[in-house]
DNA sequence: AACCAGGCGCATA
DNA sequence: TATGCGCATGGT
């Protein structure tokens, strides 16, 4: 599947950067969907949020996205790859609609988009989010970016860097909150400082190794690994395992997921993940909570 | 192999 | 209003 094509000419104002609307942008679907946790909706409607040093008030219009505060530069070298407008998403998602599933996921939200992260913020923002709800996931991250990032404009802050985070203790991550997470990331601030880590290399290395490389870290699994090469490495093909995306697979691709979703199956999965959790009168779970549940269950794969 | 840790949002009682 | 369930990983 061949994708290309520059999507949403920007418009630059002294204000900031406009982009013509489209079904495939929604802000709301992508910034709250699970991927992000440092993007917070102002009441009217707008996201305010920090990526790397840069602050940005985002509104979704009728006819345009605008982004408050940002010139050309920063749009060209931060905003456009953060929001993968480069990728023609009308054409995977036609090649993701021959699955009738996947179909009915995209129609329920078309707007959905895979954010390109920052590595080091994705590694600590999902080694925070193993066994954690996203209320609560939001939390240690503000209270982090608070307590040792860089200030920056609006009271909000840089996220940390690997320095800052490995001079830490668990003590002096005490009011963060995040219990025994708080020792998973020094543990990642360490290995990266000292080299043992090499954030770069998972962008380009072949998978397995990629894989294995991130699982050294204490506090990375299977899944953490998975969610850190999707959404901070770019590897799309990247497919996080958690109980949603199980419960996904057993009942709807017992036999694995389509052929026309291989390729960029993170991005698929996306789509998948959000329906699931969100549409429930769409997406029967009963058989999971009710009755046998003190039944051993086998759940390999 | 089966459990707990450390914490809290959330659904259910 | 109280109780207990879920959660991803590592350690016992």
């Amino acid at each position: 599947m061949r994708i290309a094509a520059a999507e949403y000419p920007p418009v630059f104002t002294p204000e900031g950067t406009r982009l013509p609307a489209s079904p495939e942008f929604s802000l709301k679907e992508t910034l709250d969907c699970g991927q992000a946790f440092r993007w917070r909706e102002t009441q009217s409607g707008s996201f305010i949020g920090v990526v790397e040093k840069n602050v940005c008030e985002i509104s979704q219009l009728d006819n345009f996205i605008f982004l408050r505060g940002a010139d050309a530069e920063s749009f060209e070298k931060l905003w456009r790859p953060y929001f993968d407008l480069d990728r023609d998403y009308a054409a995977l998602q036609a090649c993701f609609r021959a699955d009738p599933i996947l179909d009915r996921a995209i129609t329920y939200a078309p707007g959905l988009r895979l954010l390109h992260q920052p590595a080091w913020e994705t590694l600590c923002s999902f080694i925070i989010s193993q066994n954690n709800n996203i209320p609560r996931i939001k939390g240690i991250i503000e209270r982090l970016c608070a307590l040792l990032g860089d200030p920056l404009e609006g009271e909000l802050y840089a996220f940390p860097t690997p320095e800052r985070l490995a001079s830490q203790t668990v003590e002096s991550l005490a009011p963060l909150r995040a219990g025994f997470r708080a020792r998973y990331l020094i543990d990642a601030a360490r290995m990266v400082c000292d080299g043992l880590l090499d954030l770069d290399m998972l962008k380009t290395a072949p998978l397995p190794q990629a894989r294995a490389a991130l699982q050294q870290v204490c506090g990375v699994g299977p899944k953490v690994a998975e969610c850190v090469l999707l959404y901070g490495c770019g590897r799309l093909s990247c497919f996080p395992m958690d109980v949603w995306m199980r419960r996904v697979m057993r009942q709807l691709y017992p036999d694995g997921l389509p052929a026309c979703a291989q390729e960029y199956a993170g991005i698929a999965q996306q789509y998948l993940f959000h329906f699931a959790r969100t549409c429930p009168e769409a997406f029967g779970q009963a058989d999971e909570k009710s009755p046998n549940k003190h039944k051993k269950r086998v759940m390999i794969e």
